[in-house]
DNA sequence: GGTGAAAGTCAACACTGTTGACAGCCGGGA
DNA sequence: TCCCGGCTGTCAACAGTGTTGACTTTCACC
């Protein structure tokens, strides 16, 4: 409540607010969840550490509102589906991937919260299942649609958590082609 | 250190401190790392809590000792190629799946602590990496074994914290099909 | 019986998220 | 003009966290 009207009077409340949403941004992307306390976000942000919880309400719901997946896939999911699997990589690991995958790390490690998990099963239904499933033909089009968004969290795990060692040396095209490949297998059915 | 010999008294202290790990074990497969705290095993072991630390050095040591994945898929790895894919998702799903899952769970959400993350990575190497790469056939076998404990990633996500509405509704046998074929296509290269 | 080390207990530390009481500002109505 | 009311921000405090140090108890061995 008390969003949809702007600050009825001098807006610095919404500009420190602001604030402390970036600040909280680059930190729990940085150092994840557990990582970051109130208290280092407040001072990022040159606020005190009450007023965060009293602008966002609680330490989960700042995480919530602050670092959201907001992949756009839609010009994949829409696309030709003979090609899917290849494109769907090729966009995973192309477009803003720093935002990708230390979102994902920081919303991966934060599922301890049910809010949270609920919110990150939101999302790939949103992004991957919701737009898939209908345009997928032969049997079992809604499981094989989730479990292409199954594939894409593996992807996801491997780059941004297991990330040390695990992909790191082989480049884009080979990953496309490869792991492309293995996903195009699941939307041929 | 001071494992090789029993202890050298009493042995009460070697009790509880498997007291101590069984009440880990448990509550850390139920409510994550985070959820659970030092003072909350301590009482489920009928110990103090200082007790806890000065057994097992921190909490975190205490995790990785407790909570460890012991998953053998020698039998799978090392069988027949061509038939890898769907044995390995059978065997995952089927294989102790419960211990299999909330181990996945509680350790992705605490790779917020650099050894727990070396552990997992150091795990999902030695289960599936080392002993596959070496047998695969074809250009890139280092990175297509990679990208199958990539894939084995995310049907842990899909089954162990995605799980509500993921994948539920489907049967083995269909997993096996589906999912193992898309693995079958990165071992076949 | 005395010794020394292990096992266990207790209180405290610094830190966490969160809350309630308080102060300051400033536009709007009298 | 004054005063009111409601944001905006500040401060101290709460209960809970992991961890530490000093302490007592217990018991095999010389």
């Amino acid at each position: 409540m008390t969003e949809a009207a702007a600050s009825p009077r001098s807006g610095s409340g919404a500009l420190t607010k602001e604030a402390i949403g970036t600040a909280a941004r680059r930190l729990f992307a940085r150092q994840g969840y557990a990582g970051t306390s109130v208290r280092a976000i407040a001072a990022a942000a040159g606020a005190d550490p009450a007023l965060v919880i009293r602008h966002f309400g609680s330490k989960e719901r700042l995480f919530l509102e602050t670092v959201a997946i907001e992949g756009r896939f839609d010009h994949v999911t829409n696309g030709p589906l003979e090609s899917l699997g290849p494109r769907l990589v090729e966009s995973l690991l192309t477009e803003a991937p720093e935002i990708t995958f230390s979102t994902w790390r920081a919303m991966l490690r934060a599922t301890d919260s049910d809010l949270v998990r609920s919110r990150l099963i939101a999302a790939m239904e949103e992004m991957f299942i919701e737009p898939l499933a209908p345009r997928l033909q032969g049997p079992d089009p809604e499981l094989r649609a989730r479990l292409v968004a199954a594939a894409i969290s593996g992807l996801l795990d491997a780059v941004a958590i297991l990330t040390d060692r695990l992909i790191v040396e082989a480049s884009v095209a080979q990953l496309v082609d490869l792991y492309g490949r293995s996903i195009q297998a699941l939307v041929d059915g």
